[in-house]
DNA sequence: ACACTAAATGCAACTAAATTGCATTTAGTG
DNA sequence: CACTAAATGCAATTTAGTTGCATTTAGTGT
């Protein structure tokens, strides 16, 4: 139970309520290890209207408890961001990784994204790096 | 008029039928020099109705006239590829620069994709590198 | 130039995801 | 315990993506 403290003090540090649904989403989040999609959470969470998802992941987005990963699929993939990241500085200096096989997405967390040069004139805010292939699993 | 003949021997190199609204799109893509998403094509050619044009990204997604960038919209974003593109091997191997001002993605074809190091057991097929900024324009 | 066939187009309809408004409930505060 | 702002649930809407089918047209051979 004392998991459950450490959830609220994630929500507490962001200056966020604490509800049930995101006490779960958070855990959820961190027992899945891998990015999650709104509908994985309607799956899991039926107690929850899909409004309150969407708007629990919307309000984690801007709180920077979450990020939005880039993919081509057009349905948002979500994960949870680490200690460095901020409602205004986001660092989300790793890689995702999607899997072909199985279609996890995940943060691949021990390598960092090779540093990036742009013509003069091109400022960089932020640098996504998507790497496909097939995961250690799926091979 | 000889660029309309490029245009033409683009979708003959593909197996595709010569048509207006194919031609169309092609040149557009070439007069903007930038990704589009298919409400720019729809804005662009009111004459063609929106399924076609649906299915024209389609076809020359799958032709590798075109390619799908990830991004965190939700929204599709095409760009027209190179010439080392085929149906069955796709080489992006450049940056796409999203610009947070203007909106508008590019292709910074004169820069590489950095070799990437993933983990044991994953095998990298596609690599993206999205970056998000302000371009020269905006700044 | 004409006819034939498969592919492309236009239109209508449908599905899925994202989003908004509003009434009700609840967490945090004194 | 009471108050207030925030969170939730429900209904409805918007937007993007997709499919089916009838009609038209590009490419081919005469």
């Amino acid at each position: 139970m004392e998991e459950k403290e450490n959830y609220k003090d994630i929500l507490r540090a962001h200056g966020l309520r604490i509800t049930g649904c995101r006490l779960d989403v958070i855990a959820f989040f961190l027992k899945e290890k891998r990015t999650l999609l709104q509908s994985d959470l309607e799956r899991q969470f039926e107690q929850y209207d899909r409004v309150t998802l969407y708007r629990t992941l919307n309000t984690f987005l801007d709180s920077g408890i979450v990020h939005k990963i880039p993919n081509a699929s057009g349905v948002a993939t979500y994960g949870l961001c680490h200690e460095t990241c901020s409602p205004d500085h986001h660092d989300h200096n790793h890689i995702h990784f999607k899997c072909n096989q199985c279609g996890d997405v995940e943060c691949i967390t021990d390598r960092s994204v090779p540093m990036v040069e742009v013509p003069a004139g091109y400022k960089v805010e932020m640098v996504n790096l998507i790497v496909d292939g097939t995961c250690a699993r799926c091979s």
